[in-house]
DNA sequence: ATGGTCGATGTTCGA
């Protein structure tokens, strides 16, 4: 079993790679992020051609989460009980043995804003509704956009990002505390070239010269993880003409 | 030198 995260930052540009690379791929399950569509404007039908069932939680112009999978899904929770939020930012589905929720984390703007303060708050919810659903799914994966580089080895410069957004301590104990919950880091369970990312700003040549931030994860409950096979960075869409700032993380599975 | 480039929108904002 395979399966992926992507933010694709604008659905609608982005479609002709999402199902090129889909094809070629073969994930049994991408979550993507950033879809910038509303539910009316789903390109569902180019979904269903290649095979995949499509589930979707959009907002017009920001924010918007996705799931396809080759199986069947079930049980689509898009707003966990304590988190009374607009912004549309989780996707919990269930996809044959695997309860999986997709997440898009608050960008947070800047250390000390609102949108950084809204980040954190939703973090800590986000917490709740996850050991929640683990209470009642043993085959839980989190994964998607976190926004948050959990350690200096996943910076390209950790002293000029040094308690910045996406690196500062409270963002980087919120990621702790997810994982405390019994998620495993998938990516980190094998042995990473340095110099890894999964996100390189369009500015200043971001991805030519690696300036980049692995803030994309896959995380999953201890029975998975036992079970994961190889969790990489695909970084081939990156390279192509106008591709989204992210790359697809990919876990794979034995005996799924 | 607080820059730079996208995407959706609308003559800026969020990332």
């Amino acid at each position: 079993m395979k399966i992926a995260t992507w933010n694709v930052n604008s659905l609608r540009v982005r479609l002709p790679q999402v199902l090129d690379w889909m094809e070629s791929a073969q994930p049994d399950l991408l979550a993507v992020q950033e879809t910038k569509l509303t539910d009316d404007a789903f390109p569902v039908g180019d979904l269903h051609a290649l095979g995949y069932h499509a589930v979707y939680s959009g907002q017009k112009t920001y924010n918007g989460v996705a799931v396809f999978s080759k199986t069947p899904i079930e049980n689509v929770q898009t707003d966990p009980p304590n988190l009374k939020d607009p912004q549309r930012r989780i996707l919990a589905v269930t996809a044959g043995p695997l309860r999986v929720i997709n997440l898009y984390v608050p960008n947070g703007s800047e250390v000390g804003s609102d949108k950084y303060a809204y980040k954190l708050d939703w973090l800590a919810k986000i917490r709740d509704f996850i050991a929640q659903e683990m209470a009642q799914n043993p085959h839980t994966v989190v994964l998607g956009d976190f926004n948050i580089a959990p350690e200096d080895r996943d910076v390209h410069d950790p002293e000029s990002w040094r308690e910045k957004i996406l690196c500062s301590t409270p963002e980087r104990d919120a990621f702790r505390a997810l994982a405390d919950l019994g998620l495993t880091d998938l990516f980190r369970r094998f042995e990473q070239p340095e110099g890894s990312f999964s996100w390189w700003d369009y500015r200043a040549a971001g991805f030519r010269r690696n300036l980049g931030l692995r803030i994309d994860h896959i995380l999953a409950s201890p029975h998975l993880a036992e079970r994961c096979t190889a969790c990489t960075i695909d970084k081939a869409p990156r390279r192509l003409e106008r591709p989204s700032d992210h790359a697809p993380v990919v876990a794979e599975f034995a005996g799924f």
